[in-house]
DNA sequence: CGGATTTGACCCGCGC
DNA sequence: GCGCGGGTCAAATCCG
């Protein structure tokens, strides 16, 4: 494979438009330097792959892959805000294709589905990845058992979202709402955190589902999530003890 | 010994 | 067409 290669399809297009998902977790500032950025993570495993210096930000992003299935293409970035050092700011790319980090296995198989999971979900239906413009299908589109209908931004060429629903309590994570990412430089600030501008502090009323816990144990809390309404989900995850939140972005 | 993390270089896209 | 910046890959190193 040289730069021809269908490999290459999402790298050839890892600049055009991706689902993006945008989730601000301020945390306390020992979270910064007591152990890094101490990645927000959800349960999945994710593996560290690069760190750039991003222009403008004193601290430097930190681009972490899913190590959770090895066909696995999300991703995520990790930075930290420039203007609050203890506001940290992930955004999810692309979708898990898999269930979550198996709790245990045993019960269901949904393990990485490159091994012999028939693509054929049980629910691939909900919404059809049309991927119009985003051929980025280099998986052979997503296997997922179960998916979530984040948003449908299909006039983008959203897919779903296949996210994941952070079970460990955090620290100090919660939602900045009032939190401003850009006040001192009027710079075209849109052009790498745009995304920002983009949203409101709080408005994901309409995104993100789990991904169906299919464990029996983790989803206590899951079971009543799940069983909300995406509209409420936020307020779900209020008082369900949820602390991020997340943004789907659309990359303009 | 294996897996994860770190660091540097390279490549690609976008803006000017 | 050139330059800047972002993103990914690959090799080396460290830790468990």
């Amino acid at each position: 494979m040289s730069q021809n290669s269908p490999l290459e399809t999402q790298t050839s297009k890892r600049r055009k438009v991706v689902e993006k998902t945008v989730v601000r977790v301020r945390v306390g500032e020992n979270a910064g330097k007591l152990k890094n950025e101490g990645p927000p993570s959800d349960f999945w495993s994710w593996r560290k792959y690069g760190q750039k210096p991003i222009k403008g930000s004193p601290y430097p992003r930190g681009y972490y892959r899913c190590s959770t299935s090895k066909g696995c293409s999300a991703k995520k970035q990790v930075e930290r805000c420039r203007t609050d050092s203890s506001v940290l700011i992930v955004t999810y790319t692309s979708n898990h294709n898999h269930p979550g980090p198996d709790l245990h296995d045993s019960d269901e198989n949904q393990q990485p589905n490159d091994l012999g999971t028939p693509p054929t979900d049980p629910v691939d239906h909900p919404i059809t990845p049309k991927q119009e413009g985003t051929e980025e299908e280099t998986e052979e589109r997503h296997g997922h058992p179960i998916m979530l209908s984040a948003d449908e931004d299909v006039s983008e060429g959203h897919n779903f979202h296949y996210l994941q629903s952070p079970i460990r309590i955090p620290q100090d994570i919660m939602i900045s709402q009032d939190y401003d990412p850009f006040n001192e430089s009027s710079e075209k600030s849109h052009g790498t955190l745009g995304i920002f501008l983009d949203e409101e502090p709080i408005c994901c009323s309409r995104l993100m589902t789990f991904p169906e816990p299919k464990s029996e144990e983790s989803n206590d809390f899951f079971d009543e999530l799940e069983e909300l309404p995406t509209s409420s989900s936020f307020t779900s995850f209020l008082r369900g003890s949820f602390f991020d939140e997340r943004i789907p972005a659309v990359p303009s």
